[in-house]
DNA sequence: CTCACACCTGAAAGATATTTTCGGCTCCTT
DNA sequence: AAGGAGCCGAAAATATCTTTCAGGTGTGAG
């Protein structure tokens, strides 16, 4: 039940990032030099790419079989599909670090850049097949529960805040004790979603874990897709990692990438069940109307 | 004019035509399946596409040769190059709203977008100015006030989050009245941010004032930017509007765009205060480490 | 501190795909 | 109608990719 099975041709660099903490010495190696240099590695052959990486061509097989694709033989032609759109594409990037003393100006534009660059690997790597089933099981649900701590836990409200604006029974817990409660009264028909980027938070994985085991439909949100959490996940959404730097944590582009999907959910939901979306939609708005004082001008 | 050896990338339809009257009648086929299907045709093997052609495998290598290539392998490169360029090339027929009957993917593609817009959008729109004095007043802040609700109260949270790794005083309000109570403590050297996308929500207005007229810094963090909630702000930072549609509420493209404003203060205090920020951050994510069990692999 | 285990790693064997060779065939020329 | 030039594809030869297997390395338990 892992990653997406379709060859990723743009989305290659977000899945190299994705799956690198996974990979062994080798095929990290084989995995940057691919991420690297796209077209130079499209022109070589197994042996000539083990060799350039200092590896076998064994290892060279198996990084192509992690990054999806059936063998090595379809990798190059991603490779050379790549390499063709960067061509063709735009100028690479002024992909630099922020450092200590950017200007502001230049703060904002390297920010701005990294979550563009962000969004466009989240859309890119997301599996519709995955999506789809989610979806589905969200607009069936009973009620849905939603667990994330820190960064994370404010997209798990950004997602309740949304259900239930079109009419469905969602809750955010950010709470692990509370979150475990409230799993355990979950059963079939239900969904929980756990949102976390590292897939490995202890506080998380157990209230999914006790959705899971007690029949609830589960989906986990993770920037790792082979994590523990996903051993009690029934649909897998992938998150995609930017690069990190000091001033540039983790929870940044991973905050921006778990909104996405939470849009795409929500907004899939929404289509689903129309009927009774819109009309909920239009008199939250409306709850909302005069609370809001007269404009000063306009 | 015509590269005669150089391996064509995209002008392989003209080199077909250029050359087909040179061809035999079997070349002719091949090369046109070639022309007409490059995608579909990337994905065959020799023989695959000697079949498909009703051919054989050598004429198959010479139709290659004859085209400039040094066999079929690396035709079949360049075919995937080619349906790369073809493919990315269509891509940008998003701009319409999403429908209630769009596939997943069109509404993934379509958020991913309009989010992008946003994100530049925003950059373009930022006073530089403005920002500096902000990031100057709450680098220099005794305590940090954040009021937002809804939407925009998660976003008071994820600044408040941030902050707070870095060491400094910083708490978000989502409860009215309790806003009103804590923007009565504040005084000149502490500062209180406001975060509205109607800058009208009366909720939010009014702890600004208080905490304005007791002294305070106040920053507006707000899509309009003549709206009441600036009369009590010292600094305005503009968050940029996106047109919004009934699957696509305001809230979610201005959450995006409010989110790199907060980013935007949080990386420039963080400069500001580096010495103190370095480790603090250091500190917070070690103190973590500890909540996150063991990888499954490696 | 030592041992045992699990896992990564690459060499070589095995399987596929590509290229070359070569003989039959068609079609044109005279 | 006969000869010949060149096209065409089957099969051999080669290159490339994939799989298997055994050696090595680091890690955790005792």
């Amino acid at each position: 039940m892992g990653g997406s099975q379709a060859p990723a041709p743009a989305a290659l660099a977000a899945k190299v990032r994705t799956l690198a903490p996974s990979m062994t010495r080798s095929m990290q190696r084989v995995a940057e030099a691919v991420a690297g240099d796209p077209a130079g590695c499209a022109a070589l052959t197994v042996t000539g790419l083990a060799e350039r990486t200092g590896t076998s061509e064994a290892t060279v097989v198996r990084t192509a079989r992690l990054l999806g694709y059936p063998g090595y033989r379809d990798l190059r032609l991603a490779l050379a599909g790549l390499a063709a759109q960067q061509q063709s594409g735009r100028a690479p990037a002024v992909t630099a670090d922020i450092a200590v003393d950017d200007p502001l100006s230049d703060v904002v534009a390297k920010l701005a850049y990294d979550e563009q660059q962000t969004l466009a690997d989240t859309a890119a790597g997301l599996d519709m097949t995955q999506l789809g089933a989610a979806v589905t099981a969200l607009s069936a649900a009973r009620r849905v529960e939603i667990y994330g701590v820190a960064a994370s836990g404010l997209v798990a409200q950004d997602l309740a805040q949304k259900l239930l604006r079109i009419g469905h029974i969602a809750h955010a817990h950010s709470d692990p004790h509370l979150a475990v409660t409230n799993a355990v009264t979950l059963r079939s028909g239900d969904v929980a979603i756990a949102i976390t980027h590292s897939g490995s938070t202890g506080d998380i994985i157990e209230p999914l874990r006790v959705a899971f085991e007690h029949g609830a439909t589960t989906i986990a949100v993770t920037g790792r897709p082979d994590s523990p959490v996903t051993q009690y996940a029934d649909h897998i959404l992938t998150t995609s990692t930017a690069r990190e730097s000091e001033l540039r944590p983790a929870a940044m582009s991973s905050r921006t990438s778990q909104l996405l999907v939470v849009d795409c959910l929500f907004v899939g939901v929404a289509q689903r069940t129309y009927e009774t979306a819109a009309p909920a939609l239009a008199a939250s708005y409306e709850a909302l109307a005069h609370r809001h004082s007269p404009r000063t001008t306009r």
